[in-house]
DNA sequence: CTGAAAGCGCTTACAG
DNA sequence: CTGAAAGCGCTTACAG
């Protein structure tokens, strides 16, 4: 199997002991110019690298996180992955992936093997009402920051103002004259969804106008149970002039169906979606949405979590609210 | 900060050695029933966990392997990523995820922080002709399989036979009466695409077919660009009645492209992708094109490095080369 | 079956 | 500035 060299072999090959290749390659203490040279020369020469575990072992760090999201096959993560892994890359952190598919008990697992001394701090992007092992790890100090999801309690986040994005994009429709607006939702159980609902709402009432719940579906999750709720809505017989899909594969269905029926888009129906995914403006006609800062909420996550885990004391909670963009296209 | 309970710990609280509680929980070595039991029990009330970096140091193992891609965000690689993680934990491994962009210093980057005793393998999508360093791990003996992409090497890899696929999609066309089919193509340096403009080509030679290589356009990538490219042949003037993008999303931009100028989908001009992007039957027309089974190939990238990591003897390279499946619909 | 000891590869007070 | 020693938390021959 493969040599490894060791600092010892260093220290043999330089004449010095380990303490010294030690100190010489660490930089923070004062060694001779000219042992220093000796030393970086046999670094080189036996193309040595430190093993990290051994360091890790002796420091308790390890350099590495662990990203905890749904699904990276959900098309808003390989963005926020991104974000994460390039700031960590940053400060010379590793990342770990860990999709759970919302499962707690595969999460929890996760987190076992993770927490003890191998990770050096955890970013959760699938918080739920049900996250108390989320609580825990805050409880007993260990470096914690929420992305995408906030929980009800105070814990560092970074995540997009949906309420206000669900109500800036509802309301464009209002202004275009829309009056009964079917909503395609996800799951009102997790706290995006939810003020996306209460977004959409507001922007109903504060105009004084009524919403028609038969006009509301929730939990669906896809381009095909986009496609499918949109489907029912229409067997229903129930009028519409505008749909607001909260997410741009919910709206594509959605689009799918529409045009199977031979409703026109804007004309007959207006639409409007959420995330702003790269083919969105690809589709026909391009799809009017919200888009989230993704990579820009992955990386502010990491650059919180290294902060925490620097900090000698206890940080305040910090939740760090970003704001959806509206682009509108030709849908609307 | 987090208190870490110590094998120690538990062997106070047991009354017995730090050896034999590392032998009840290793499960490999008798130990007494009844002390087994204590020291479980032990281990219950303080909620231990043995530290993997001690373990790791120790064994030489860490559990961890390595996962190189150029970039999560092209849309291949989220079910790829799948793949090799569900297998990973499945066998008690955890993925470090590695983006690149195809920057060969950002890839030696990582690959020297991770090899030394750090990971027990690394699974790379990124191989090309310039990939010296892979070629060195492996004749170190480092555990290495090829994802997407192989090399001329006989290395251990997981790929699509991208020849046939090309080929298949090509004779569709050619079976469709089309004789003038334009090629939208990646970056030839990379195997992946060098094999799917032969297959291309060797569709027309079957038949004897001649080829205009003013229709190939090479080097593009992602859907803007393939926007452009389409765009690009249109703005030249040159006639043809199909056109085979190398990627689902190279199509969706050229089919934007087509539909600007007023070209009608199937009936003045057919249209393939690749890739099978779950948003291609969304679109108008749906989108016919090559699925790649990419979580499959994720999952047996990752099948393949546990069994040369558990092998003794250094097992003889293995190319499993998957089929690509032709989903026909709307398009042609 | 079980304990004491050595050692994985590092880092860091402790002396000099 | 530098070396010898101790120790991070485990595991595994080595004795019994």
């Amino acid at each position: 199997m493969l040599e490894i060299t060791t600092i010892n072999d260093v220290a043999r090959l330089a004449g010095v002991s380990a303490s010294t290749v030690s100190r010489a390659l660490s930089g923070r203490i004062p060694v001779d110019a000219e042992t220093k040279q000796r030393v970086l020369e046999a670094v080189q020469q036996l193309n040595y690298c430190p093993n990290a575990l051994a360091k890790g072992l002796k420091e308790g760090k390890t350099y590495t996180v662990g990203l905890i999201i749904p699904n990276i096959r959900n098309p808003i993560f390989p963005a926020v992955a991104r974000g994460v892994e390039d700031v960590a890359r940053k400060h010379g952190y590793t990342v770990i992936l860990c999709n759970t598919d919302e499962s707690i008990p595969v999460e929890m697992d996760y987190v076992n093997k993770l927490q003890k001394r191998w990770v050096d701090g955890l970013i959760f992007a699938t918080a739920t009402s049900k996250s108390s092992h989320i609580l825990q790890l805050v409880k007993e100090e260990f470096p914690v920051v929420l992305l995408v999801r906030k929980m009800e309690m105070l814990l560092d986040a970074v995540v997009v103002n949906n309420h206000m994005a669900a109500y800036n994009a509802t309301s464009l429709l209002l202004r275009r004259g829309c009056r009964k607006i079917a909503l395609i939702n996800g799951n009102p159980e997790v706290n995006v969804y939810r003020e996306r609902l209460e977004g959409f709402i507001e922007a109903h009432r504060e105009l004084g106008l009524a919403i028609n719940e038969k006009l509301i579906t929730q939990g669906v999750s896809g381009a095909r149970e986009g496609y499918n709720a949109c489907k029912a809505i229409l067997q229903e017989g129930l009028a519409f002039d505008a749909l607001f899909a909260t997410s741009d594969r919910k709206a594509m269905g959605s689009m799918k169906a529409l045009k199977e029926k031979g409703i026109r888009i804007p004309e007959d129906v207006k639409v409007i979606g959420f995330d702003d995914l790269d083919t969105t403006e690809m589709i026909d006609p391009p799809l009017t949405t919200m888009s989230q800062p993704t990579y820009e909420m992955g990386a502010k996550a990491m650059e919180r979590l290294v902060k925490i885990i620097n900090s000698k004391k206890r940080l305040k909670p910090l939740v760090e609210e970003l704001e959806a963009q509206l682009v509108i296209r030709s849908t609307t």
